[in-house]
DNA sequence: TGCATTTAGTTATATAGAATAACATTGTTA
DNA sequence: TAACAATGTTATTCTATATAACTAAATGCA
């Protein structure tokens, strides 16, 4: 039993017809934007595949290994986290072994985030990861004077 | 009974920890780029909100007055789509009156795509907004030099 | 101090976007 | 003509994100 319906990609058929092509793209940075964000989040995925993170996820871990002790709320916050979905997602990195929710000292309603060794370990494979894959979008963006004017103009947006 | 667990903006708490805030943010394009593309939606939310319009829908209701008479299916593919999400789509601009699907002349299967008279009214109108907030972005960006290396730079990630 | 308010974490739930599978109808091609 | 592919469709799933309500604890203030 085979794929018996195989979608195409995008790609195929966006390039089958230049002139809709062009009309789609006309004009609309959100759009181009929009794009260009999918596929850098698709070739996260890819890359992480074997480690199963994904980019929240990733980011997270960052978060918490350059901010020892930090409480739920302020990762979740510095992220845009929602702290009711920020639960889920520390729970599955704890269930993981990779961080570890401590008692906060100063208040006993906060958990204070930790990496475990284990933790530590994995996201030092992963930031290689991303590393290489950070250096495949300055190439693609045009070298890192490019990368820095790239970074600027997406503040600029925010 | 009134909003008993408001929600503090994010930037509000990103704001509250400069530390945290650069971490976040260091060395991740992907990172940015997101928060960028988030920003730039919710100010088209934000501008479209009068109208009832969300950017997939503007983004489709352009492609079919660029391109009248084309199948579902292409105006889906064009813009990433899948075929069978755009079905709702369509359904709901052909319930709005702003476009029509008639039976392809060539396929019976085909709908072909046609803006209304209301629909081109509408999209007129909503031009109009999109056009002032590009030209918002646009000056953020630092002018339209900057808008076209930045769109550049958006296509090679691409 | 005592009481109202706020905050941290949590659970449950809702909504939106995007993806897959399967199907009828029609078109294409070997 | 028989196999195959494409179009539109429905149903379903998955993920991300958002909201409401609750508890326990902390804080503020009269």
């Amino acid at each position: 039993m085979g794929n018996s319906d195989p979608e195409k990609s995008a790609a195929d058929r966006f390039l089958a017809d230049d002139s809709l092509r062009e009309a789609a793209a006309t004009g609309i940075i959100g759009y181009r934007l929009r794009r260009a964000q999918l596929n850098v989040f698709q070739r996260f995925l890819t890359v992480f595949e074997t480690l199963q993170l994904r980019p929240a996820e990733y980011s997270v871990l960052v978060l918490i290994a350059d901010n020892p002790g930090r409480k739920q709320t302020e990762i979740a916050a510095a992220l845009g986290i929602k702290r009711a979905n920020f639960v889920t997602l520390a729970h599955e990195l704890e269930a993981r072994g990779l961080i570890e929710r401590r008692p906060a000292r100063d208040d006993k309603r906060a958990n204070a985030l930790h990496m475990t060794a284990d933790g530590t370990a994995f996201l030092n494979h992963a930031r290689t990861l991303h590393e290489a894959m950070e250096q495949d979008l300055v190439t693609q963006l045009g070298g890192p004077q490019a990368r820095d004017r790239f970074v600027d103009m997406l503040e600029r947006l925010s």
